[in-house]
DNA sequence: ATGATGATTGGGG
DNA sequence: CCCCAATCATCAT
C-alpha cells in the first residue's frame, strides 16, 4: 500500500510547475521535468499520478512528448485516459488526428538553466 | 543498501 | 507495431 498521504519535497515542485499551465494549453512530461530540474519523465509521471489536489493541481494538462495523451488517473489506456481527454477538450484544446493534441496548445514552462 | 516499478523518451528494427 | 537503454523518485525487501 503506497503512502498516498505523504507529499514528498520533489512532488511539491512537480506540482507548483504543473499549476502553472493554463486552461486550454498542456504541456510534457518532459518539459514539466526541464521546469523543475529533473531528467527523468518518468518521476514526473510517478509525482503526478499521485497527485491528491486534482484538479487545483492540473495534471490533466500533462501529455507525452508525441503529443498522444499519456496516462490518467493510474493507467495508460481504457476509460480513464479518454475521460482526460475529454476534460482537455472542455477546457477548449484541440485534436489532431489519431488523439493527439494540436501543436497550437503545447506550452513550455520556463525553468532553471 | 539493493532491487523493482512506472501517467516517459528517443532511437532502432 | 515491438524492443531497448537511460533516467530517477518511490516503494518493497
Amino acid at each position: 500500500m503506497p503512502q498516498t498521504t505523504r507529499i514528498t519535497p520533489f512532488q511539491q515542485r512537480v506540482y507548483a510547475a504543473c499549476r502553472r499551465i493554463p486552461r486550454g494549453r498542456v504541456s510534457t512530461y518532459r518539459w514539466l521535468g526541464e521546469a523543475v530540474g529533473c531528467k527523468s519523465a518518468r518521476a514526473i509521471g510517478q509525482a503526478l499520478k499521485r497527485n491528491p489536489f486534482a484538479p487545483e493541481v492540473p495534471c490533466h494538462r500533462v501529455v507525452r512528448s508525441d503529443r498522444s495523451l499519456g496516462g490518467f488517473s493510474g493507467q495508460t489506456s481504457g476509460g480513464e485516459v479518454r475521460r482526460k481527454r475529454e476534460m482537455l477538450r472542455a477546457e477548449g484544446v484541440r485534436f489532431g488526428p489519431n488523439d493527439r493534441v494540436e501543436e497550437s496548445a503545447l506550452i513550455r514552462l520556463a525553468g532553471p538553466q
